[in-house]
DNA sequence: AGCGTATCGTTGCATATGCAACGAAGTCAA
DNA sequence: TTGACTTCGTTGCATATGCAACGATACGCT
């Protein structure tokens, strides 16, 4: 057969570890607060860019627009975040978490952080390098 | 706000690098041989691992084995593998490389391998430790 | 042999996704 | 002001996905 071995391509081991990772975590949160991955990265950057338009986390989170504002429904819908327009560009549609919402990422934010752990624990006194890896290769991929 | 930020949070990390690196390089694959990422990943496996079933893709590829089961029927239709049942054990059916998937793969290896080289060279000589961690944390997330 | 159980690959179904197109709103220049 | 052009968020549509259920086959036990 042939010599390519897809077990040590890099593409796949990046995709087979991200999707256990990110479904790992999403396994903790999908259970607590019945939110899926598009919407836990909506209200992971709401936690910290406060009221903001559905093209800025389109833009910033690797999201398709699309994607968003279906997310952002739904978690209105969920009562997690509020939506409104904004009155200098009333294009735009701001959005917000409710309290409901803070609540959830206050719990969220130690597990999350708990989770990232017991993943880098793997790594030992690797990891920081592993780290600094990650993000040069993500630094990279933004000029493109 | 909270004190959480999602760009430095490692299963976001991971996924967005994951998404643009297996996007990059079906972008060479999907246009030059019309395949998709999944249908890659079966006919990738089967370069290596010759005659074998729905079963063991599904095992060892990290899909789901409808998923599996589709893309063999595409890459059939395409002309990419063939299926035939086991004689031993009627239920299993074998998958198996055309000529014309093995011409596919003969040109597609070194396309492989040049573009992962060509994320890796962002790294110089850190590249090897990267690879090394990745292949750990994929062994512990094997065991769980 | 015969019957219950397990496994294989496919398919149906509900949902998720990416992309394009749309209406609404804003911008700019004549 | 008007009209061409751009941008924003939503929606329609075709396709992809995960999961469960199914028919077919194999296995194990009596």
């Amino acid at each position: 057969m042939s010599d390519f071995d897809l077990n040590s391509f890099l593409p796949y081991q990046l995709s087979v570890l991200a999707a256990r990772v990110s479904l790992g975590f999403s396994d903790l949160y999908k259970q607590k607060f019945g939110i899926s991955i598009p919407e836990w990265r909506v209200v992971a950057h709401l936690s910290q860019a406060g009221s903001v338009s559905v093209r800025e986390i389109h833009q910033r989170v690797d999201m398709d627009k699309s994607k968003v504002s279906r997310a952002a429904t739904r978690l209105e819908t969920a009562g997690y975040i509020s939506k409104k327009i904004n009155g200098n560009d009333r294009r735009l549609v701001e959005l917000e978490l409710t309290q409901k919402g803070r609540d959830m990422i206050a719990e969220l934010t130690p597990m999350a952080q708990a989770y990232e752990a017991s993943v880098l624990k793997t790594l030992a006194d690797q990891a920081p390098d592993f780290r600094i890896a990650l993000n040069t290769l993500l630094k990279r991929q933004d000029n493109e």
